[in-house]
DNA sequence: GCCATTTAGTTGAGCGTTCAACCATTGCGG
DNA sequence: CCGCAATGGTTGAACGCTCAACTAAATGGC
């Protein structure tokens, strides 16, 4: 016997597409004006973000693809192109032969700095500027309890 | 005098993470799921369900373009991509010299009615199934608030 | 009615991502 | 301590998206 389709109600077709149109919106404005701004995609952005908060400013590849949420294939692609930008070099691991390490470069923190404030204020706007305290709370929890049900899975 | 950045505070830092994190699991998690199983990513589905559910399943390239929330070139493209794999057809818009009208065939519906069911047992499983009718709600109406937030400025 | 502007859509180059295949190294069971 | 699976990372091809430039047709002011 076939199994049937459990599809969505009006109620959740309407929250799944307002949900797609208000995440694609927003990740293409934050895009086009990093891009625009600071010369990079958002993708690019955050690998620097990561690589600054680490101690030393540098991180294992693996340990970086994880922190932004990157296929090691795809950090292997923009980490050359960030280290031909002269923003990352990379080094060899002297614990594991297979290793490489991804340093941010002063270059490279020098252009987050630049771009960091133009970047939030573009969040903020866009998404901060719009809910209420309490919005953004549960945006929190529901977000939280996505990625971690995602990991899961 | 400079203006100081308004930084993100911890909560909205968390909330900021979170969401990024969320959005682009569920989005990887549904693209590489429907290139699998559909041979198609999740862009090309929606095209082809705006559409299905359009008078005559045929719409303006425009209003395709409006609907799927893409822009004229990408769906250019992408409607020639489409239209390579014989889902969907060009006709000459009959009261706009210049317009396009891009109509799904029978081949592209019977494709996009073999997709659905995974499709969206993956939404469902991924998003509603992690979230309480309360939390659908908020999600909801957060959306709305920011779609409607990014269309506007 | 004519010219400038706007609108509709396409095109090609450049870039980022994916996928699968691949090499090197490490860890592990026997 | 040997062989083999697992891990870390890279590579190249194929593909989709963006941006800017472009053609063609419609519109609007005068």
């Amino acid at each position: 016997m076939a199994v049937m389709t459990r599809w969505l109600n009006p109620d959740e077709q309407r929250t799944w597409r307002a949900f797609l149109a208000a995440s694609r919106a927003l990740m293409d404005t934050l895009d086009r004006d990093l891009q625009r701004d600071a010369g990079m995609p958002h993708a690019y952005y955050e690998i620097l973000v990561r690589l600054s908060e680490a101690p030393g400013r540098q991180l294992r590849m693996s340990d970086l693809a994880e922190a932004a949420g990157s296929s090691r294939s795809r950090l292997s692609h923009a980490v050359a192109r960030l280290e031909a930008a002269g923003w990352v070099r990379r080094e060899d691991c002297p614990t594991d032969r297979r290793g490489q390490i991804a340093v941010l470069t002063d270059e490279g923190f020098a252009i987050l700095a630049a771009a960091a404030p133009g970047h939030v204020e573009g969040v903020r706007r866009h998404l901060f500027d719009a809910l209420s305290p309490a919005q953004v709370d549960q945006l929190r929890r529901i977000s939280e309890t996505l990625a971690e049900h995602l990991t899961r899975s």
